[in-house]
DNA sequence: TATGTTGTCGCAAACCTTTGCAATAACTGG
DNA sequence: CCAGTTATTGCAAAGGTTTGCGACAACATA
């Protein structure tokens, strides 16, 4: 039995039910590489099924999380998802700068957790778990460009960062 | 120098304008007690400043984030804010059932923080560092829960989480 | 104080995401 | 295989947040 099917068979064993839809956006998030953005999925999935609509999508993906059979990663204020390998899960810096998203072995998490959960009583949802900062390119850019500018001055948002 | 216009003034030394609506929306979560929602700083402020808009208090409050005045708190996808009280800083895990908030020191986190940039290159913002999960309250609750109802069963979501 | 520069505001529209609702379709039991 | 139950869909609308743009105001300089 693939992993997809298992997939299945846990949602409708919790009740919920087999659609069209459900088995459509499951496919395209296990075809795609890594993690893809609502709208592609969307688009992709219509390619398929036209009449399918976005709310559906996002419905889905969301129960689809809640079962653990997605990971959502938010990545500029846009939420991506994709499968979840059981076996290799991993969690994700998304960088603010360049919104690239690097993988995070749970390995890094597990202590973390373990104290929250003593201290606490606290479960961190660690399952669905991202970190923002800045990457390593991002960071040496930024290096360079305090080099340029001298350190009294003080232009605003000259930046990586998109504001205002 | 309260530690208001020592904000003020690093807003003003990185080349950012000293406006009335700052100034207000500033003075506004400063004495409020804990994260405020925007659209409660938005209706204090505009009883004294009634044209301030929406979309000012958003810009001011994202840019006050921005230069570490204020600390974002993300409560059940709707964006709170508090002033960053130096000294004695502080994260949040915030509760996925009840939503309520519980402040977590910062000392939880250095680890975790150090190992990322030691291994990764990547610079954590744990500044404005938020996990999620579940409380001790409403784990209970769950526990109860789970007892009412005989293992095989399995009914969607009649749960706390509100999906579906 | 007058003048120029440019950061900021208000407004309106866009954006992504969620939600209410009536119609539909997936599952259940007979 | 049929009828009943109710989870799920599509649609439309709302919700929270961001963005483009021209007018305006804060600061610097003389």
């Amino acid at each position: 039995m693939t992993s997809q099917e298992q997939s299945l068979q846990q949602l409708q064993s919790l009740g919920y039910r087999l659609t069209p839809q459900r088995l459509l956006v499951l496919a395209i998030v296990a075809g795609g590489d890594g993690h893809m953005g609502v709208d592609e999925i969307h688009r992709q999935a219509r390619a398929a099924y036209p009449y399918l609509d976005l709310a559906t999508v996002y419905r889905t993906l969301r129960l689809f999380k809640q079962v653990g059979v997605v990971t959502e990663v938010d990545i500029d204020n846009r939420l991506h998802y994709e499968l979840t390998a059981p076996g290799e899960k991993h969690h994700h810096m998304v960088c603010r700068a360049c919104h690239r998203a690097i993988n995070l072995s749970p390995h890094y998490l597990e202590d973390f957790r373990d104290t929250l959960l003593r201290e606490f009583d606290f479960e961190p949802d660690i399952a669905h778990f991202t970190v923002s900062g800045y990457c390593r390119g991002c960071r040496e850019m930024a290096a360079v460009n305090d080099q340029d500018n001298d350190s009294t001055a003080a232009e605003p948002a000259d930046d990586v960062e998109l504001d205002y």
